[in-house]
This record gives structure tokens, sequence and C-alpha cells, in this order.
DNA sequence: GCGCGTATGTGCGGTACGGAACATACGCGC
DNA sequence: GCGCGTATGTTCCGTACCGCACATACGCGC
């Protein structure tokens, strides 16, 4: 494992867990480190590892008969990849993208079966964890159906820069469009919109959110919700 | 209890729990009669009992700052109303509405969070119905943003029906359009389309479904999704 | 049979977004 | 500096859906 490699417990759900806890996962934790574009799940697709990222954005996301795409939802070192290992699905209709490169530790999905099923506070963790991604699902459901691209836009610049490092996004508003499920002409549109009322500036595939504050203000309250739940219910799955 | 209350049973989960952990819930389910339009939950408010649906279908609903809402899911006797309970949450930021009459038996809160802390098969079959909801909001997200309100009203029509004997609904275009969250008006038409088609025929708040197949033809894929990922859980679920 | 409440049908103008085609413009590599 | 690939901007037109207003039509209760 490279020096360079940041410590497990830059992810929020390993760092909530007792070390008793901890200890157990610790020795089957493999840090991998994940580029933009590869996919970590397929839809329907075996699943050998669960992921808990240090750095990066994950999308799932369904992709249609048609063709068109969808995200669901945005996963960074606040969750975890695989929800449905432990739900007991196995496997989901989805796929799981990688949206910004990544460093990420996975295991291996039997132990953390075997560790889910002992009960105790990774299986409070986790599905605390998983409550937050429904909601973020839910939200997105919402947002897709009432909110303009401009509102959706601001959602996803939000959600995307809390799990990441800075002011600064890497990516296209060709990738942005297939993850907002529109035409890229819209988010042209849209971006264009917000810069010019001096919310962000980008060029070349880097977005850079000048006035965050102005964002949240411009934004539905999608994102409000989705960020207040998911805070509520970490800070409940951190107390004893 | 009336002579004509159905059997606990009729509830899919819990027909599909093992005698033991059924007959440690059973003293605690209380039937209830819950009137069309009755909501169990309100957006973050308190959940006191968790609903095991015999007859009937409750909406998972969000209405948004603006007024509109937006339907997430819908649960029959398949399921169960009340997940944010033993996934630790506690409440949801969604409402919970009865679409169709519903007869239900419910279990105090601290009675379902106990025996699923318990683990085992209450535990394994809650989880799993859990993740079967996660793919009808997810579809529910996907539908929204890229199907036609003819596609949707063929969806809705077919999982509302999964979930009622025979093959009618008594709903009006206004309560429709309120799940869906589009305008009456556009119910009329997408309706209008159907009964054109010799799908359904309908008339003042009551749907008849004349060409079951023919519906399921028109529809987009995610009723599919839906439904055969629904009873593939719920399958694995029932197996030891 | 009359009247009223509720359910459904229709028409009109506005707009947000989709699909396609094309124009610019930046920057890397030679 | 030149050329090519990629990112972004612009235009045009079609259409699905929205909001509003209003017309019909059924059926219950008196």
């Amino acid at each position: 494992m490279p020096a360079s490699s940041p410590a497990p417990t830059q992810n929020l759900i390993l760092a909530g867990l007792p070390s008793a806890d901890y200890e157990r996962l610790e020795p089957h934790l493999e840090f991998v480190e994940l580029p933009l574009g590869r996919s970590l799940y397929e839809s329907g697709g075996q699943q050998n590892y669960a992921y808990f990222p240090t750095e990066g954005i994950v999308s799932l996301l369904y992709v249609t008969a048609g063709g068109n795409s969808a995200e669901l939802a945005v996963i960074g070192r606040e969750g975890m990849i695989g929800v449905s290992v432990f739900m007991g699905g196995e496997t989901t209709p989805n796929r799981a993208v990688v949206q910004a490169a990544c460093k990420a530790y996975r295991l291996p999905v039997q132990v953390l079966k075997d560790q889910f099923a002992r009960g105790g506070p990774l299986q409070i963790v986790l599905l605390r964890y998983t409550q937050a991604l429904i909601t973020q699902i839910s939200q997105t459901a919402v947002c897709n159906l009432h909110h303009s691209v401009d509102q959706q836009l601001c959602r996803w610049l939000l959600l995307s820069l809390d799990r990441l490092s800075g002011d600064t996004l890497q990516m296209t508003q060709e990738l942005i469009a297939n993850m907002l499920g529109v035409r890229r002409q819209g988010v042209t549109e849209s971006a264009g919109k917000l810069e010019r009322e001096g919310l962000i500036r980008y060029h070349r595939g880097v977005i850079k959110v000048v006035d965050r504050a102005g964002l949240e203000k411009r934004c539905c309250e999608c994102y409000g919700v989705v960020k207040s739940e998911t805070e509520r219910l970490l800070k409940l799955a951190h107390q004893p």
C-alpha cells in the first residue's frame, strides 16, 4: 500500500465505527484508486466488493431501454457503494460509475455480509446511511419532475461540491447532461445563466463555484432536504 | 376484532415469516381499517406505528415547497409502511397517504425495533422489502424524467392493479394527476387515448382495465423492472 | 324534475425542453 | 505555427406539458 494512501477513516462510515468494529474490518480493507469513468457495478451484475470512498464521487445511474441515462444519487466519502449487498438483494438494476476520480477502500462482500449480520454499530451505521440514500433518490425523483434544468444543475453542483475539496469541479457539460438526463445544450444554457448571474465560472471542463451562498439561494429545496437529512442521519448513527 | 378481519398473513411480509418469528409479533398486531385519504405519516412527523396492509394501497408522497406533489412508491399487501423505523431514522421527509381503502395490521414501533434488532428472518425479510422499495423509488425517478404521461399512466395503473383484486380501480383523474405530479387535463388526455385504444374504460372515478396485456405492451419498461425486481426480492426473502 | 356538486372534456396561448445541424474556440501534439 | 480533437455556443423547429378558462355531463338529494 503506497505511503500516500489516505486513512480508511477518511470515509465517514468507517470513521463512525467503534474501534472494536473497525478493527474487524480493517484487515480486509484494500486500497484502490478509481479513475473517472470506471464502472464499479453494472445493471444486474455481480457485486464482488463494497466500496468506501475517501475521496472523489461515484454516481448511481440507471440507463433506460432507449439509451437515456438518469442519475439517482451521488456518493462520496460520507457513504458507501453496494448497499444491496447487506440489504440482501445481491444486485440492483443500476450502474455505479466514477464521476470524479476516487480513492477508496474496498471490502469483499462476504466480509461485509458477515459483519453486518453480527448486528451492532456497523449495522446501525449502514442502515442509517441507506436511509440517507433513499432520501437522496426520492428527492431526485421529485426534482426531475417539478424543477427546471437550472435548478437541477444548482442541486447537482452543490451535491458534488460537498463531496470534493475546494471550490472546483472537473466535469464537462456533456457529462453533466448525462447525469441530469437532459440535453447537453440545456446544460450549456443553464450554466451560461449561472455564470452571467455571477454564481459560477467555467472553462473547458472546469467549473469554479464563485458564490456558493448564491447558488444555494438559486437552488430548489431538494439540495437542502438531502443535505440536512443526510447530516441528521449520520449524526444519529454516530451516537452510541 | 370483528370476525370479518382478514388474517394478518394476507400481508406477504408477515406471511413470509417462520412461525416462531410471526408469533412474537402476533400479540402486538392490531387490526385497523384505513379509509381513502387517511394520512399515516406526515413529512418529518412522528411515527408511532408501522403498518402491514392486507388489502388496499398506500402511497408514499413528497409535497414540494411550491405545493406540487409527487408519488415515490405505492405499497400494498406485498409490503409495509414505516421502513424508516428500523432503518434508524425514525422519520422521513415524506407523507404516507391511503390511496385505496385499506385493511391493515399495525405494530407499535418499539416492538418492531426490538424484533428487528434480534436479527434473523424478520430482519432479512424487512431489508429485502426495503430494497424493493428503493428500486421502485429509483424507477419512479427515471420514469418522471424520460417517459411520457401516457406511459407513466400505464405504469401507475399496472402497479395499482397488482395491489388490488379484480380489474377495477376507484380513482378520479384528479387524484391520479396528483400522484403522477401532472395536470388533471394531462391525465384526461392520456386516459382518453388509452380508452380509444381499447385498453381501459372509465367513468366517473371508476377505471376498468379491459386489456391488461395491451397495457403492459403500451407501458415503458419501468413497470416490468419494478415488478420483476420485487418478485425476485420477495422470493429470495422467503428462502431459508 | 331541479339544482348543485363533482367528474370529465376542450380550447388557447405560453414555455421548457428535445432533436438536429452547425459555428466557434481552445489547447495539445507534432 | 498548424491541424485536429474536444468543449462550448447558437439557431431552428417540433412537441409535450403547463396554466387558465370554460363547457359539458353525470348523479345524488330534495
